[in-house]
RNA sequence: UCUUCCUUAGCUCAGUUGGUUAGAGCAUCUGACUGUUAAUCAGAGGGUCGUAGGUUCAAGUCCUACAGGGAGAGCCA
């Protein structure tokens, strides 16, 4: 067969070009009857149906329909006289690109389980979910540039391989080059990173953030968006070991000002993917209903997942202070008949995920963002209130997912932040580049984190971070 | 890493107080039907019950260890 212009299937649904010859290049998902393949190119969830007449057809060539099968099908486009559908092809020619051994070919026509698929990442993009789920992932990345585009943030690629360990985010990856069997040795027995590639010991970053504040004092505004590595063993539904991060940074921005950005940013990438993924959204609704129905009534969710999202954009977020938020718990009904694991008895104690769940879908049920925390149990950049105990940080807790968001103002007074890095033996020579800002020029500034698997769970409705990004990346997990 | 649950056919699962040759639906194969919608109907094949030990006359079923997976916790985004 020559090849004909293929025209895509998202195109073809809504076309009343009956009569034309047309070709269409896809996957088959059914053969029914004989006579009707259900074929997907990936361009809708709707699969067009294409019917040959099985009376002349190649006997041969029908067995080979088999689901999965790579098909270029040309044809008729007529009014479909069946009820499913409005469009279809009656073939004229019908070539098996490649074929899809039934036997072997683990995907049926029937609903699989999202641990089953997980084994087989590399063909659950075949699925109607996976579909979905990727193309709401690829319109919220969109949006983020967008979003940014359109504010004038300088979009910033910051090292993937960094040579400081100082931040302590979280464990990391060891990225070398030398004998991992026979490294070269100091006298005292360490190994000697100077003979390794960089000539230091370097690590897979766990953040751009501090490369982002070197050039906000710069650009005014940027952002980070790429991916991250923490080697925590963290076995959960909502942690990776590679994952992607936004980053945005401002110069003169305080906290008020970074969390209205937060918030914007979070509304306005919602409210893109509702615009441009309705299909994909209904259809990942309609699945979360049917996944619900299986758990008991008071686990269930009171709003399906289109009224979540669409709650989320016409409500303000609940902005309190840590302190607020420990004297509500302290009172809450919970803490007072002692259900909670780990109760409440006094300030200074990090909140726990059975708290920030009380928080965001019992007691205000909407996202929430929690200010001024202990400076005790948050990081040394952030810059330090007046009452000498808080800093100014910021949580957005979102429902499903718990933190979704981490940011602060930075502390940009010199002495203050080289007193705070002393007492948390961050070594300052190190960070001298770091500091250096604060040396030359400094300005207030404010910053994020936005977890980007974590968004997609809450846009998606997904419950496993595992199942938002293509091929996850976690403990004993790092297949295909 | 901790707690807890799970592992039976390609997939999803049933399997009684331990008791003959371990079942179902879907998928696959064969045939029928031919405007179907996860097509339908008839028939067939397919399992050393996660692995290794142990208890017992007898283990899919009870016990132990290990492996893999789920959920929750910690760490965080």
């Amino acid at each position: 067969m020559k090849s004909e212009k293929r025209i895509k299937v998202k195109d073809l649904m809504n076309s009343t070009a009956f009569g034309s010859d047309v070709t269409v290049k896809g996957w088959v998902r059914t053969f029914r009857n004989n006579q009707f393949i259900a074929i997907n190119d990936g361009s809708t969830l709707s699969n067009i149906q294409a019917v040959v007449d099985f009376t002349t057809a190649d006997e041969t060539l029908l067995k080979r329909l088999t689901t999965g099968a790579a098909v270029s099908v040309m044809g008729t486009l007529v009014e479909s006289q069946g009820k499913g559908q409005k469009v279809e092809i009656k073939v004229k020619k019908l070539e098996i690109l490649g074929d899809s051994d039934a036997e072997k070919f683990p995907l049926q026509p029937k609903k699989h389980s999202l641990e089953f698929l997980r084994d087989i990442a590399h063909l659950r993009f075949r699925t109607n979910t996976f579909n979905a789920v990727f193309k709401v992932r690829h319109a919220l990345a969109f949006a983020i540039h967008q979003f940014f585009n359109d504010r004038g943030f300088v979009y910033l690629h910051t090292p993937i391989i960094t040579a400081s360990d100082a931040e302590g985010a979280g464990e990391m990856f060891r990225v070398t080059s030398l004998d991992f069997n026979n490294p070269p040795r100091l006298e005292n027995g360490e190994v000697d990173f100077k003979q390794d590639f960089f000539g230091k010991s370097t690590n897979l970053t766990v953040s751009g953030q501090l490369e982002a504040e070197l050039a906000a004092m710069a650009f005014g505004e940027v952002y980070t968006f790429g991916p991250t590595f923490r080697a925590e063993n963290s076995n959960t539904t909502r942690h990776l070991a590679e994952f992607w991060m936004i980053e945005p940074e401002v110069a003169f921005n305080d906290l008020t000002d970074n969390m209205q950005l937060a918030e914007d940013l979070l509304k306005y990438v919602i409210k893109h993917a509702i615009d441009t993924c309705a299909e994909e959204l209904e259809f990942l609704k309609t699945r979360l209903l049917e996944e619900e129905k299986t758990k008991p009534q008071d686990e269930r969710s009171e709003l399906d997942l289109m009224a979540k999202l669409n709650f989320c954009l016409e409500n303000d977020f609940e902005r309190l202070t840590y302190t607020e938020a420990i004297e509500i718990l302290k009172h809450s009904a919970p803490n007072k008949k002692k259900k909670f694991k780990y109760l409440i008895d006094q300030w200074g104690a990090d909140l726990q995920s059975e708290h920030e769940r009380f928080l965001v879908e019992k007691h205000f049920k909407k996202p929430v963002i929690l200010t001024d925390y202990p400076k005790g149990i948050k990081a040394f950049y952030m810059r330090q209130n007046d009452d000498g105990t808080t800093v100014r940080a910021m949580d957005i807790l979102f429902p499903g997912i718990g933190e979704i968001i981490g940011g602060s103002q930075r502390e940009e007074r010199l002495e203050r932040l080289e007193k705070r890095m002393e007492e948390m033996n961050i070594p300052a020579e190190e960070l001298y580049w770091y500091l250096d800002t604060r040396k030359f020029g400094t300005a207030p500034h404010a910053g994020f984190g936005l977890g980007f698997e974590r968004l997609v769970l809450f846009v998606t409705g997904m419950t496993n971070i595992r199942d938002v990004i293509p091929f996850p990346r976690a403990p004993k997990t790092a297949e295909f």
